[in-house]
DNA sequence: ACTTTGAATTAGAGCGCTCCAATGGTCTAT
DNA sequence: ATAGACCATTGGAGCGCTCTAATTCAAAGT
């Protein structure tokens, strides 16, 4: 006993398969007598179209991928509930596949989305370089999300993270920081930005010869050591700014471990404005990214490329924003030197 | 110039469609001969199997669908990560999509899921009644996890939601708590259980006629209303029971802006065990549960139907246990008037 | 009466793949 | 030499649907 088809349903109705079909399509020119004995048939039959099967004849799965690099990240969540939103307005199938923050996974999703056939694919916060993309080919339309750095020929939707992390290293400064340090994203795909962003901020507010990038990580088990070390040194920075809030929030842990006040003897900022900075007991200053806008610029983004087909690569690039909250303040009195650079140290 | 096909690559290497898929599907019985010119000719024109036909041709898709509630809570992304982990084990593709902590849109995924084939589905965290889960039908094996309630005929994994609560309540009872108010899930899968167990727990306790459940929610902003109304009253709780993690981080949060300690005016326990809870500035007493080990019985009782067929239910019922952390402490002593900034302060 | 028009319906050729049965070829056993 | 066994290879019939072109039928125009 075998699911029905549609030949199944067309038989029960005394009608053709192709009659059937019309009627599963919502076709307009199907009397409405025909229509309802189709109806009534299938659903004695708990019919069920086969996408499968249409989406081969059709040529056509009206569907589009999501690549997510990280599912426990909120952020991506977050993303990925614009995409939704704009997607259904569209009526596109969403598909999402997890990418584990691994290379080699996100490939293979990628892989396993395009001998779906999906219509097109957002890579939100994919670790894939401009090797990979080219490797991806131009079959399929395929925007960047989220991600950090541009690669060239590809469509992109993301936040300016350049800008966001000056904007962080400039509230810091103006607190009177001089001593901050960034926790870098380790392979995070906006990590280089962030860094840059961070070196740039650096040298505008004068501070360059303090420039001190640590190779951290994008979860909160990354903090850990990279605090530790920090504490060890003989003259701990003022202030921290950590790629991301997962990050940031892995760093206050191990701070108030080892007894450190935040922000009395440290500054923290993040980045991002997840959910987790929002915590009343976190209350962590960071920079906020316009996740659902991102989302839904990304499926805007796919489906001018399937409509267009060639032209220039589409570049969105939103704005960041500081989000201050309770983990930033002044450094601790007799350390710092607001009229100009003259740390104790350099690098 | 369409994609090309396997008649196209067949005939590039000089050979019949029908070797081209042996090779495609590394069947051992080809030359190595041919074997290698099949690939080099796949390889220079970029053939990439397409899965749709494939998957109709086979009448299999080796894929199972995974219905996720709600996006945003760690939770289910762990649980996630518990079956891929062990779908990838046994070659079966995971498709994911959210279902938006809303009924309507579950039953739209599934749907999507049935029509798309899929072998199997993970329904986790699903708020579907059983005349929902009767109209999904037999046809596809469909394992409910994470969910409180069972399901007439259906194969569940889950945790023992009443013992968790249970749990909960005798630990807030042993501190010598006995105003214990439980605010609950709402629409959420596990509410019920979860209220039915602090009921039995407070009666186990003795204090059976102190009951007191709030309608609440899963989500942190679901906390705030309902702090408020109960810090409003002449003897509010000196502990709560909050349905999950997520609803505990809210009312922290509002407890905190009411200027109440945690545990010092009043206790707080969640429900998961979630990465949140363990934040060190939460340090959320909570009820674990074996997220990874559940997402993996859900795969495995999944290919276990899809090899056995009919049979008796298959229930897991995992064991829930106590994460004694921060937020949880004896009751205010002495007359309870939580005047000003009273108790010691966490850290 | 005969053509024209148009709407409702259907036949049938795919879509790209799999898989069974059939084919030809080589090798061994009689 | 003949039969059998065993391999690598191929032809072709599907899988369940869509979609174009063809067909039917009724109403309208001449």
């Amino acid at each position: 006993m075998n699911r029905p088809t549609m030949e199944d349903v067309a038989e029960r109705a005394n009608v053709s398969r192709a009659l059937v079909s019309l009627v599963m399509n919502n076709s307009p020119q199907v009397s409405d007598e025909k229509r309802e004995s189709v109806l009534r048939a299938a659903e004695e039959l708990g019919y069920r179209p086969n996408l499968v099967a249409r989406n081969l004849a059709q040529q056509r799965t009206h569907t589009i991928g999501v690549l997510v690099d990280d599912f426990r990240n909120p952020f991506f969540g977050e993303v990925v509930d614009g995409i939704e939103a704009e997607a259904a307005e569209h009526d596109l199938r969403v598909l999402i596949l997890n990418g584990h923050r691994d290379t080699w996974r996100e490939l293979d999703a990628i892989e396993t989305f395009l001998q779906l056939r999906v219509e097109g694919m957002a890579l939100v916060g994919a670790r894939l370089g401009d090797d990979d993309m080219a490797r991806i080919g131009t079959a399929t339309p395929c925007v960047i999300v989220a991600s950090g750095t541009v690669h060239p020929g590809t469509d992109t939707v993301g936040t300016d993270d350049r800008r966001g992390a000056e904007l962080a290293v400039e509230h810091l400064a103006a607190l009177g920081h001089t001593r901050i340090v960034h926790m870098d994203g380790g392979s995070n795909a906006s990590a280089a930005e962030r860094s840059a962003g961070y070196e740039s901020g650096m040298r505008a507010a004068g501070i360059g010869e303090l420039i001190d990038v640590r190779p951290a990580g994008d979860d909160e088990a990354d903090a850990l050591a990279v605090i530790d070390a920090l504490l060890a040194e003989e003259s701990p920075p003022t202030a921290i700014f950590a790629f991301n809030d997962l990050l940031a929030a892995g760093a206050l842990n191990r701070l108030a471990d080892a007894g450190m006040a935040v922000p009395g003897d440290v500054s923290l900022i993040g980045f991002d404005n997840t959910f987790i900075s929002a915590l009343r007991h976190l209350s962590l200053t960071t920079i906020n990214q316009p996740k659902l806008a991102m989302g839904r610029l990304a499926v805007g983004t796919l489906l001018q490329r399937l409509s267009d087909g060639s032209g220039e690569p589409i570049r969105h690039m939103l704005k960041p924003e500081l989000v201050v909250r309770g983990t930033t303040g002044p450094p601790p009195s007799g350390r710092p030197h607001p009229g100009g650079p003259s740390g104790p140290h350099r690098t």
